[in-house]
RNA sequence: GCCGGCGUGGCAGAACGGUUAAUGCCUCCGCCUGCAAAGCGGAUGUCCGGGGGUUCGACUCCACCCGCCGGCGCCA
């Protein structure tokens, strides 16, 4: 297996920390929303990594980590009239819902911010003692000039890069926060500095630290978390005890655009997957999100989902008897696979091995892309369609047809025999 | 301004520096069909944003230019 990291911008081969394990962490959402198809194409791309990986024999331990405790979160509720609590629980359900719908079942343990804050505060506690972070009258932070490599992810030299948060109280404006002093309401904790809550990078640090220790294999995530977030995991996590890298490989995942824009909850312009899944099968959505590369942008078009339902009918119109193993069929997806997740051309390559009638094949392929590529029949479609095969053969075509249409109108492909 | 990425046929979207530049959709023709759809066979179509460099040879490497997108508040 070979991945490109953000860190190095290379592509190299996959060498992990423990010889057949995988310490897979990705950034889960702030639940305060709905999902939309943009976050379905990180989390389908990281479900497929996974499902990939222990395909090939590796044990995966998926973390994915849930913020459930964020200025959004507060305001939302506050706007809701609800407890912070229950928004939270609610948003949660629901991106767990959709998940589910989309077949993305692949996270070994989801980790709640709420549920880690002692030790959130314990290492908190230890970058203090490290003298790396400091205590205002506004909250503890991270002193990024302590930090020597800070930057290294994202490119940016330190000097030309300043936040646009202020905060009179940091001795840098880039410095960021670890803990916020104040009431928040419920989601308000004791802590030795006082009572608050905890700074968003910080979350994922103390979660990953807790079931991976201080490094680990993979770390993914959307394109726009490069800065500042990732750059504060990494500062936070080797300024515990200077272990260098945090993480071997910072995979990203490229933007879902609309217009040629990035689709983003701030912008508005948004397709949530409860709305998606409406129109598209999970498996047509799916199929869509890997027909291009992870890390290439992607328009987001009916167009381009109905030419994804288009191919994948297709795949499954021309599969249908055994005709055993397709060995270089085989060989080409996985190789396509492991050349950094191209399911471009391993979706390319399904398309041969339907061609090829390697059933065996489509069936533990679609098992990791978590596409169905062969025809589902069941028993009351092929009754209806017997029925009509009656009706044919009697020469009622008018009766027929009228089935015929009804059943494309329900979205369902029928195939007649000659008579 | 700084940083990152992208620019391939009508469309989406791939390609170890070296055969006719994947795959699918669209379009056209034929076969098949009760008629369609699906399927099958075939055809049209791009010389890879631009002009340079490196090389025996570049879509693929290097620098530059143009265009587009994103990050430097929040965001997968």
């Amino acid at each position: 297996m070979h991945l490109y990291s953000t860190l190095t911008k290379t592509t190299e081969p996959l060498t992990t920390l423990h010889p057949d394990r995988v310490y897979l962490f990705v950034c889960g959402p702030t639940v305060y929303d709905y999902s939309h198809i943009g976050h379905a194409r990180t989390y389908v791309v990281f479900d497929v990594l996974a499902k990939f990986l222990r395909s090939t024999g590796k044990e995966v331990f998926y973390l994915q980590n849930i913020t459930d405790v964020d200025d959004k979160i507060i305001n939302r509720a506050k706007e809701e009239g609800i407890s912070q609590s229950e928004l939270a629980r609610k948003f949660e359900r629901e991106y767990l819902r959709d998940m589910q719908a989309l077949g993305i079942n692949a996270v070994s343990y989801y980790a709640r911010a709420t549920t880690h804050i002692p030790e959130i505060i314990d290492q908190i506690g230890r970058l203090l003692d490290r003298g790396v972070a400091y205590v205002t009258e506004a909250g503890v932070y991270f002193n990024v000039d302590t930090f020597e490599r800070n930057g290294e992810l994202s490119g940016q030299e330190r000097a030309k890069r300043v936040s646009r948060v202020t905060d009179e109280s940091k001795h840098n404006p880039n410095d960021f926060a670890l803990w916020k002093l104040g009431e928040y309401g419920e989601y308000t904790w004791d802590s030795p500095w006082g009572r608050g809550r905890p700074g968003w990078h910080i979350e994922d640090t103390a979660i990953s630290e807790k079931y991976f220790g201080q490094q680990y294999d993979i770390h993914g995530g959307g394109l726009d978390l490069i800065f500042p977030h990732h750059e504060a995991e990494i500062a936070q996590m080797e300024s515990l005890e200077g272990k260098h890298p945090m993480v071997r490989y910072w995979m990203h995942t490229g933007f879902l655009t609309v217009n040629g824009e990035k689709m983003s909850k701030s912008l508005g312009n948004f397709i949530t997957i409860r709305d998606a899944t409406k129109t598209w099968k999970p498996d047509v959505l799916r199929y869509f999100l890997l027909l291009s590369h992870y890390r290439s942008p992607l328009q987001a078009t009916d167009e381009g989902l109905a030419n994804a339902a288009k191919r994948l009918e297709h795949i499954r119109a021309i599969a249908q008897e055994d005709m055993g193993p397709d060995i270089f069929g085989r060989k080409a997806f996985t190789e396509a696979m492991e050349n950094d997740l191209n399911t471009p051309m391993a979706l390319a390559t399904i398309q041969r091995l339907a061609a090829n009638g390697d059933i065996g094949a489509l069936k533990e392929y679609g098992k990791i892309l978590g596409i169905n590529f062969l025809r589902e029949t069941s028993a009351p479609l092929s009754v209806l369609q017997e029925i009509r095969e009656e009706l044919r053969a009697r020469k009622q075509f008018e009766v027929a047809d009228l089935i015929r249409e009804k059943m494309v109108e329900a979205g369902i492909t029928v195939k007649d025999r000659a008579l």
